[in-house]
DNA sequence: GGATCCCTTACAGATTTCCGTAAGGGAATT
DNA sequence: AATTCCCTTACGGAAATCTGTAAGGGATCC
C-alpha cells in the first residue's frame, strides 16, 4: 500500500474521519493532512525536494474562502501544481461533486487517477479507490456514470464569450454588435440564439436563467 | 456531559470525524450515528419510548437524496419530528450553510441550541458547542454573525425562495403557483416582479441574468 | 457534377421579461 | 375620521427570449 499520503480537504471533521479511517484501514506510515491548498502544495514540494515525495495525493475540489490569502484555491489548481513538481504522483479527488460533466474533464484533462464522491459510502470507497489506484488502475464511485451521452461537452471560446456577456446582463442583440465590434464571426443574433439553444439541450437547463446558475455553479463562466 | 447523543449526518467521512472526535474527547456512553433522517427519527423514537432518550441531536440540513424512499428529507424536518416526540431535547445543527437568512430561522423558529459551521475549525467548535449547550447556553460558530445579516442588503428568506426558484428555470408564472401551492402569501407575478427589479437596483444588476450570476458568484443563492 | 451535411442568417409567432401606472387595503399617525 | 405610507395586485406596452421554419453558402463525399 501508498506509504506517504497527502489529503487536502478543508472541512475539519471531513479531513478527520478520513484519516482516521485509513489508518485504521491501512496502517500507513505516514498520513499527512492540510486545510489549505497552499499548505498542502508547499508540504509536498518540500517533501519532493528532500527526496521523500508523497505517493498519493487525496484532495477536495472546493475549498472555503478565508482571511488568509491564498494562490491556490481549488482542488484543480492544486492538481496542475503538484503535477508540476512531480508528474507520477496519483491522485484522488474526493468531493460532493457527482456531475459527470464537472468530473470528466479530471479524468482527461488533469488525469487524475481515481474520483470518490462524498456520501454515505465514500469512505468504503476511498479504501477501494486506494487499491485500485494503488495497483495503477482508476476508479470512480460507482452511482457515477461518466459514459453518459452528453457527459463530454465541448464549450469552446466562443461560448463562453456569449455566456459571460449573458451573465453579465447584456442582451442578445448587445452581444452581436458587441461581437461585431471585435470583427469576430459568427455574430448574428439568431446564430447567437441558436448557439445558447444548444448548450440548453446539453446542460439540460430550462432557459437561460438556469443555464447561467449551473455553468456559474460549476465555475465554468 | 452528555450520555446519550445522536448524530444525523449523511456522509460517512464527515460522520466518522464527528463521532471519533467527541469519543476522544469526552468519553460518551453512548454517540449512535445515523446516514438517514428517517433513521435517526426512529431510533430517537424508540430510545424514548423505551425511556433512554437521547439527550442531544446533532444533525447537517441538507441530505443528498438516495433510491431509499424518505419520508423526512432535512435536518429541518428531522428536528421538527424529534421535537415532537420530545420538545426539550438539545438540537446542534452543523452544517456548511453560513448565510445568516437561513441559520437565523433555526434559532427562532426551530429553536436550535447551537449552530456550528463546518470549515477548517468546525470539529472544536462542535466541541465548543456541546459544553456550551450542556449548560442550557447557546452556540454559534464565530465567523457566523447572526446580528449583521440586515447591515449588508437584506434579502429575506422570501427573496431567496425567489431567486431560486430563477435560477432553477422557473418562470414567474410558475413560482408564482408554486408560492401558491405552498400557501405562502404575497404569491402574485406582479409582486414577484416588484420584488425582483427592486433587487436589480440594490444588487446593481441590469436584469434577471446578471442578477443571477452575482449573487450565485457571491455565495448568496 | 450532384447530393449531402453543417453552419450561418433571416424571419415570424408565442411566451416571458421589464417597467411604468394605478387601484385597493391595512396599519400607523395626526 | 382623515391623511399618509407601504405593500399587494392588476394591467398594458415595449423589449427580449425561445422555438420552429426556411433560405443560402461552403465543405465533403461519391
Amino acid at each position: 500500500m501508498f506509504k506517504k499520503i497527502l489529503i487536502a480537504e478543508d472541512f475539519q471533521d471531513t479531513n478527520k474521519g478520513i484519516v482516521d479511517a485509513l489508518e485504521n484501514r491501512f496502517h500507513i506510515e505516514s498520513i499527512q493532512e492540510e486545510l489549505y491548498c497552499d499548505k498542502a502544495y508547499n508540504r509536498f514540494k518540500v517533501a519532493f525536494m528532500n527526496g521523500e515525495p508523497y505517493e498519493l495525493l487525496i484532495t477536495d475540489l472546493y475549498f472555503k474562502e478565508s482571511h488568509v490569502d491564498r494562490r491556490l484555491t481549488s482542488g484543480k489548481a492544486l492538481i496542475e501544481a503538484v503535477r508540476g513538481i512531480d508528474p507520477n504522483v496519483k491522485v484522488i479527488v474526493n468531493s460532493m461533486v457527482d456531475n459527470p460533466v464537472e468530473i470528466n474533464p479530471l479524468f482527461t484533462d488533469q488525469k487524475i487517477n481515481g474520483y470518490v464522491c462524498k456520501g454515505r459510502n465514500s469512505l468504503n470507497e476511498l479504501i477501494d479507490a486506494l487499491q485500485e489506484v494503488r495497483q495503477n488502475r482508476t476508479y470512480v464511485s460507482p452511482q457515477i456514470n461518466l459514459n453518459g451521452a452528453n457527459s463530454i461537452i465541448e464549450m469552446d471560446k466562443y461560448d463562453l464569450m456569449i455566456l459571460k456577456d449573458l451573465s453579465e446582463g447584456y442582451t442578445k442583440k448587445e452581444i452581436s454588435a458587441r461581437l461585431r465590434a471585435k470583427n469576430i464571426s459568427p455574430n448574428s443574433e439568431s446564430t447567437i440564439d441558436k448557439k445558447v439553444s444548444r448548450l440548453f439541450d446539453e446542460f439540460g437547463a430550462k432557459n437561460t436563467h438556469h443555464l447561467i446558475a449551473k455553468l456559474i455553479k460549476q465555475g465554468r463562466i
